[in-house]
RNA sequence: GGCAGUGUAGCUCAGCUGGUUAGAGCGUGGCACUCAUAAUGCCAAGGUCGGUGGUUCGAGCCCACUCACUGCUACCA
């Protein structure tokens, strides 16, 4: 029997880099990432994918600002998403960026196919403009003021302005998007997402204005070297682009479709309804899913500049471990939901559910194993209802973890994993086995067992949201390295009774604040 | 304005197609234990499930109205 391997390909959003890496893009990279290595450990063949987004006229703008031309400024904050990248241990398998020439040739070769197709054409895009909020207003969005003059909401006024650009007839894909999604139901989440886009759509579609001739910082049109791609069809192709496109005998091409896309949920339409129109034009086939996540709000007001709550993400890693840091936002905060930190919840997270469950789990029951079991696994001895019921419950985590990927609940998969650690530690409470070490030597090896390899599995399951400390734990547990994909985490691959065991180490230090010497920020 | 959604213990949230005393985690108070990272376990306090009125033998879960909050209502990555 053949086995094919199952592809899963992943994708972020790419980064708009005119500034440098924040918590936002932080926590879309960690948690795809999560998702990416779950998928590896249960067995895909994944291609993970993230990236910058570096055209347009922002990136221009900034650069200009700081001296530089946009390739140089595209060149050091790129640079910036990449270190972030590597200080979180995100395990993506390329870094698109879009000034790359494969890039070029990706959206040139989309843009004619889209244009074979019929579906772009020439035309002028007029609306109320305003120069200071770099952005057009709906008629309806404008106030009027003396002699008619038109002003934007900001106050700023407007002015009526027409420019040629091509257009993409996305009206014409109205009918087989809403079908999509009819014969989808999962190609948008969450729940919430989806109907908006729905709505939206069933309101019907307008053509969409696909370049520019105002800026030259971009792909040039196909054709027509006046004219610049607009952020759809340049930043939306970098999927494909990352796949090999339009070399359809590239290695890669065989990843997309893509399994998902993660993105923010202010950038869920163009995902929904763009980009699988664009590749309905184009022939190609769409992505799975798209997903949109939360945003982060710090104790519940917006992350902004002015108020000085901008946080380095790779500072925060530092401070509070990189594997706390990944659990907090990923345990915390229902994947899809927007959410709220604070420093307090945070070390909550971590002294709690880290090092005082978990750690303190593997360090209280692997210290026995040591001073009490010459330091081997120690002999599993008759098991009781007790031990057969919290094994059940270990054992079901990966089948468990399966279902609530489906829908991407990281935070649940989390949740089932901590439940069994509580469970694991009431046990070990109930048992008592250092009471038993005097009375019923062979009661106390098997809690000792039971305990470990409910651990071992806790650990492979862990992998993907705490790497480094379940790499520690299942290191501590002697576990091969060869033996810990999910597949490993049933009874079949259990402990073995004599392995020997190295001397336990703490998984997780407690957070201790550091002595306050000023008055905290 | 229109459409969609949310409102359950101090906090964050579970509550499947309506069915006996409404749950979890954190936080708080008390007790126990000593294997362990002053960790862990046990017990307890605390909620008229936004409001009003219905349907039903019975509603947190259904219906109507109402209050509050959130999202979407396209050219912003």
């Amino acid at each position: 029997m053949t086995h094919v391997t199952e592809r899963f390909f992943i994708t972020t959003a790419i980064s708009y880099p005119n500034g440098v890496p924040h918590l936002g893009h932080a926590y879309e990279l960690m948690a795809s990432d999560a998702i990416a290595r779950f998928m590896r450990l249960d067995g895909r063949d994944v291609f993970f994918l993230t990236g910058t987004d570096e055209h347009g006229l922002k990136m221009a703008q900034t650069a200009e600002r700081e001296g530089l031309t946009p390739l140089q400024l595209a060149d050091r904050n790129a640079a910036a998403f990449r270190a972030m990248g590597k200080a979180l241990d995100a395990t993506n398998d390329d870094f698109i960026r879009t000034t790359e020439p494969r890039h070029h040739a990706a959206s040139q070769a989309i843009w004619k196919r889209m244009e074979a197709n019929g579906d772009i054409y020439l035309s002028k895009y007029s609306g109320w403009y305003s120069v200071r909020d770099e952005a057009f207003f709906d008629e309806k969005e404008l106030t009027t003021g003396e002699g008619g003059k038109r002003f934007a909401p900001s106050g700023a006024p407007v002015e009526w302005v027409e420019e040629e650009s091509y257009f993409f007839r996305l009206s014409a894909y109205q009918d087989r998007l809403l079908a999509l999604y009819a014969g989808q139901p999962d190609f948008i989440g969450p729940d919430s997402r989806r109907n908006e886009v729905v709505s939206f759509v069933e309101r019907g579609l307008e053509d969409l204005s696909i370049s520019r001739k105002t800026f030259t910082w971009g792909i040039p049109v196909p054709g027509d070297t006046k004219h610049v791609m607009y952020v759809w069809v340049d930043a939306l192709t970098n999927y494909i682009t990352a796949a090999g496109f339009p070399d359809e005998q590239a290695p890669r091409w065989k990843y997309w479709p893509a399994s998902v896309h993660i993105i923010g949920k202010d950038i869920v339409r163009f995902h929904a309804v763009i980009w699988p129109a664009m590749l309905m034009s184009a022939g190609l086939p769409l992505p799975k899913r798209v997903f949109g996540h939360g945003f982060l709000t710090n104790r519940g007001e917006k992350m902004s500049k002015s108020l000085g709550n901008v946080l380095d993400p790779i500072a925060m890693s530092q401070q509070y471990g990189l594997d706390a840091f990944r659990y907090f936002f990923l345990r915390e905060i229902p994947f899809g939901a927007d959410g709220s930190y604070s420093h307090e919840a945070i070390v909550g997270r971590l002294n709690a559910d880290l090092a005082n469950d978990l750690g303190n789990l593997a360090q209280r029951s692997l210290s026995m194993v040591n001073k009490n079991c010459d330091a081997k696994v120690p002999p599993r001895n008759a098991l009781t209802g007790d031990e057969e019921a919290l094994l059940a419950s270990a054992y079901a985590l990966a089948g468990g973890g399966r279902k609530h990927m489906d829908s991407f609940a990281l935070h649940a998969i989390l949740a089932d994993i901590w439940r069994v650690v509580g469970d694991t530690n009431r046990y070990f409470a109930a048992q008592a086995p250092w009471a038993l070490r005097k009375t019923d030597l062979a009661r106390m090896e098997t809690v000792l067992w039971t305990t470990a390899e409910v651990l071992r599995v806790i650990g492979l399951l862990a992998q993907p949201f705490i790497p480094l400390a379940a790499q520690k734990l299942l290191d501590l547990l002697a576990v091969p390295g060869d033996r810990r994909m999910f597949a490993h985490a049933v009874p079949d691959h259990a402990l073995v009774p004599g392995t020997g065991l190295p001397a336990p180490t703490a998984l997780f230090p407690r957070y201790v604040e550091p002595e306050a010497a000023g008055e905290g920020a």
